[in-house]
Parts: C-alpha cells; structure tokens; sequence
DNA sequence: AAAGACTTCCAAAACGTTTTGGAAGAAAGG
DNA sequence: CCTTTCTTCCAAAACGTTTTGGAAGTCTTT
C-alpha cells in the first residue's frame, strides 16, 4: 500500500487518520490508492500498539435455549448492541458455559482477548467473579442489575422497590387484603429489592408482613406453578399475588387452572418484566414492564463513557411502568 | 515474563504451545512462572502473525426490539453461541444498521476486524452483501435460510417445503377444501419455498391452486392482520389457512376475533416456527416448529469445519415438526 | 576419537500498524 | 545572506507473539 502511492508507511497512517502534517495533495493521493487497492487498515496490528480494541465483551449468563421464553437477555442485548454501533464499537460475545469457567475467568477473558470493557447480566450475586470484578478496579465493567461500587465500576438497574411497590399499591387498591409474594432465587439482587418493596408498601396500608406468604419461585415457570399450589392450599384467604417475574406467573397460571379456579376472579396476580408473552397470555397479565432494552443502551453508553474516561454517573436507575391487563381485578370477598 | 522465566521469548512460546522440543524441567519452570505472573499470551500479536483469530463474526439482521417477540435471532444466537464455545471460538455480533452498512460493507467489516469467517441470517435475498459474498469465494462464511453455492460457502436451512407440506395436509385431513396462505415478503427465500410446499400439496390432494388466495403479510403481525381481514371479507368459503409464521398468525387472530368470528371453530389456521408464544396465546397455536437452536448450532460447526479446511456438506437441511394445539380443528362445513 | 544424530535452546525476522524524533526543504524574518 | 520557523515527510522503534534456521551441547555409533 505505502509503496503502491509512493509514501512511507508513516505518512499513510497519518494522512488516513486525519493528521495535519501532511500535504493535502499527497492525501489524495493516497486515499486514491487506498480506494483502488480496496485497503483495509489491519485493526489487530493497530490495537497492538494502541492497547485499544474499540470492543466491548459482554457476558449474558442466559444466552441458552431456556432464555428464549423471556427474552431478557435478548432485550439487553440488542440495546447494548445498538448503542455500541452507534458509538463505533463492536460486541463480543463471551460463551460462558461452567467447564470453561473452571480453566478461565472472566477477566483472563476480556484480559486475553483484549476487549476495552465489559457488560455483565446474569451473574450470581455469590459468583466468583464478581469479586475479580470489584478486585480489579482497574479494568472497566458495567453489571446489570448487581449492585457494586469502583471507579471503574457501572452498575445499571431498575427501581425494584418502587416497581414492586407499585404492584402491591395496585393490588391494595383493588381492594386486596391478602396478598402473597412469588419470589425469584435469593441469589439475584433484584429478588431482595422486590421483596423490600412488598413489605413495605404492605405495612405502609397498614397490612402486616407476614414472612410465611413470601414463596420462592426461583424465577422459574415450574416454581411459580408449585409456589402457586402452596398459595392455593395452604393460605385459602390470599386474593392477591405479586410475582417477581412473569415467567413465574405463566406456571401460577397453569396451577389455579389445575385447581379449579380461574384468574382474576378467584385471585389476582401481578407479574414483573413484561415479556412478550404476558400481552398474549389469557389472561393476559397485569405487570410491571421493565425496559430491558433501555437498560442494555444505558450500559453501553456508561461503558464507554468509562473507558474512554469520562465523568460518569456511576449508577444508572430506569423507572418502571405498571401495565394493567387482565389478571387482575377488584377483590370479591367481603 | 521471559525474563522473569531466564529463558527466551521462543522457548516460552514453545513451552506453552506444547512443542516437544522444549526440556521437560524447563516447561515446567515456564509454566510456574507463567502461573505466578497470571501471565496470558496477547491474542492480538498472536493473530497477527498466525492469521487466524478464533472468532466468528455474526451478522443478523433482527438483533432489534422488534426481534424481541418471536426470538428466532436469539435462539440462532444461543445455537451458534454454545456450538463456539464448545469449539473454542468467541463470537463478534456486527451491529448492522442502515447507515453503517453505506460506508462501510459487511465483508469489508469481517476483514477489517480479522474474524476468521461469519454466520449470516436475516438478509433479503437481493442485499447488495450477498452478492459480495458470493464474489469473494475465498472466506468462509455460512448463510442461513438463503440458498447460495461456492466452495467457501455454507448453507443452513429447515425442510421448508416439507414444513409447508405437513401443515396444509393437516387441513386437508381435518377436511378443509379452501385453504388459503398468508406468506411473508417474497425477499425470503423461505417464503417461495414454503408457497411451494403449499401449492404441491393442494394439487397432490385433488384442490386447485388459486393464487388469489395467497396474500402478502410481511412476515408481520400487522401484516397477518390485514390479511386476515382481506380472506374474511372477500373469501368467506375459506375455512383453514395456512400462515408462514406465528407472527402473522398473532395478527390474523386478531381479525377474526374483532369480526366475531372464533379459531378455530370459524377457520383453522397453522402457523409456522413454534415462536415461545404459540404456546401460551388464546387459542394456542397448530404450527410447524422450526429448531432454531439447532440451525445456529449447526451453522456454528459448519462455519469452523469450512474455516479449518474440513470436508464437509455445504447444505445442511433440517426437518421440521408439526405441533399440533388448539388452532386447528375438523372443518364444519358440509 | 571422529562423525553423525539427537536434544535443547535462541536470535532474528515477520506480522501491520502507531508513535517518536527528527531531517530536508521552503518560506519568512532580520 | 543568514537565521528562524513552518511544512512535509520519513526512519526506526515499539507492540507481543510465532516461525525459521540454526547453534551448542550431549549422546551414539563406528
């Protein structure tokens, strides 16, 4: 190339990047030749001596089959996706299966395959890596919805307790008395935030907390269906069920079916997310919508702001939304 | 790290790679030190002197919001994410937007970030990229659901004919004579096949083939929905449709319900893919299940086996399923 | 003891850029 | 005419590996 227009390599690297000590004729002539040749800089050569690879890693622990029901994971991704073409940076995608964790971690990852930062979703909040990740602190890293603190930390997240408040406001206001909670696994920090919302918007209409109806779904379809049945049996007086995810209200469904029962009118429940299936269901169901694809832009924009060493925000909150639909509705009993 | 080893950077790049010409002891010594040091190779000046990087770019072009609802990106994605890990490979995901794509083209994208071959899906059959690719017949690279032929060139699809076939025999079993299609936009390759499993499977049952009763939905719920309105209103005979996906299925409900009408008492319709929400929408969806994991998987092992020189099957066609729910029932008419 | 074969290591080149520190020539100032 | 200051360019170093082509030493064979 730097032959073919007749310059040195030097000169060609400075005329195509826009320095200004060069001749604009010898630019020409060598966006010319650029042009004919069809020349590509070489980005691995570049990130060589800049140390900068201008891509993201980005690490979803439910890219699997199981997470196409919900597509959470797939939401987040296509904000982080869009923003960071917008922003000229490129996305890897870090398989993260538990044999390869063994032998490698995260930050050999990102360390070894040279990504500026990384995005994180889906972590465990007891997941080994999230202390090589608050370790580090030197090496860029966003999570979602993990609560962390570090210079060269991002943290994104919705209000948990204010969308799960606002669940249990709506079921009071329907006039609710007995209301139970279909929780997710206590691993996640968005389940303890939820269930703080619950309490204290129960106690705050003067309804006492009873910690005997808080179940664990473990934000499985299969958990919500048996936490459900448990509802059902053994606290007969519950008209009202708030659920952290709408996955679990998809299985609470199947087990007031089963039971006999139809909801809203035996009992109403409010989901979280807002899937995609939730406006399809039937009933289709009340919840709290989540912009999973704003979460996803907002962490790439904080990861970038990061490493290119602008001043953040550190933490980054969305607000939910309440979608009223069909599963619930005014309590019938006296 | 050499240094710190007493050795040369030769004999540490031998030692680790597991050449045997390299003193037992001293491998060792190498490896002790590389351990103490947490020491990782730089991919990057790997990859520039061996040219490879065991990476595979991704190109699909439904990684948006809209994407979200049938997530047949997403489990391509999960596919093609698990078979590459298992490989070893990392995956590049190219954001492609319009704009993007003018300045600078997908192939030139792939050079540019060295990935060493792509998957691609979602492209319409006329995208200036496939012609490209077709051209430059010397980098692997695999397509899904579009046909094209080279010895760098893979191809990875379901049955659709067959899928199209099983879903009009079953109308005809359950005794509808006037079965019309909702198809996506002729763009897709999937949908001339799927017209055509379609209308073999009308004539080999004795029903002619009426190409006004083949509407244009768009691959979209809006789309199945007029559709939909168009075969209520100027077809009243028809009693079973046959849609090209779940999606527009989604729509057409929506049209005989506000017609008064009832699925499937009224009219049967079969869908196409098992989207997450056939199952769960009012009444759930008869429809051919396409493996999309199993497609990206497929194009995953595909794309290293073309890259790493192997022998192998440039097509590879799956079979599809049909599923049959609560869309479909016996025609009622005499 | 000499020749050959094997083992173990290394120096140097190569990959394709960016960056640094001038050099050569032209223009400007005295 | 000499110095200074621009303008425009380049040679060389650096990035961190792999690969090539030996070199030095040891062992084996004759």
């Amino acid at each position: 190339m730097a032959k073919y227009a007749g310059v040195s390599v030097t000169t060609v690297s400075r005329a195509l990047n826009g320095y200004d000590d060069v001749n604009e004729g010898t630019r020409q002539k060598i966006q010319k030749a650029a042009k004919e040749l069809n020349y590509r800089p070489n980005v691995l050569a570049r990130s060589l001596v800049t140390k900068k690879t201008r891509t993201l890693g980005v690490i979803l622990s439910d890219i699997n089959r199981a997470g196409a029901k919900d597509a959470m994971a797939f939401e987040i991704l296509c904000g982080i996706n869009d923003r960071a073409g917008e922003l000229d940076y490129e996305i890897m995608l870090f398989s993260t299966n538990a044999k390869k964790q063994m032998s490698k971690s995260y930050s050999d990852l990102c360390k070894e395959r040279n990504v500026d930062g990384a995005i994180i979703s889906g972590l465990r909040v007891q997941d080994p890596y999230l202390q090589e990740v608050t370790y580090d602190s030197n090496f860029p890293c966003v999570l979602i919805d993990i609560p962390a603190e570090g210079s060269c930390l991002g943290h994104v997240t919705t209000d948990n307790v204010e969308g799960a408040s606002m669940a249990v406001r709506h079921l009071i206001e329907q006039g609710h008395r007995h209301i139970a909670m279909i929780n997710g696994h206590n691993d996640a920090a968005v389940s303890l935030e939820r269930l703080s919302g619950y309490r204290k918007t129960l106690e705050k209409h003067g309804i006492a907390y009873r910690p005997e109806l808080v179940f664990n779904g473990s934000f499985s379809e299969e958990g919500g269906c048996e936490a459900m049945f448990e509802i059902l049996l053994h606290h007969p007086e519950v008209t009202g069920v708030f659920s952290a995810s709408d996955l679990m209200v998809l299985g609470a469904l199947r087990a007031v079916e089963r039971s006999g029962g139809k909801v809203p009118e035996r009992i109403s429940i409010v989901g979280y997310d807002d899937i995609a299936i939730a406006s399809y269901s039937s009933p289709k169901l009340t919840t709290i919508r989540q912009n999973k694809y704003e979460m996803g832009y907002q962490a790439a924009q904080l990861l970038v702001d990061l490493i290119e060493g602008r001043p953040v925000n550190h933490k980054i909150m969305l607000h939910n939304e309440l979608i009223i639909r069909e599963s619930t509705s005014p309590c019938e009993k006296p």
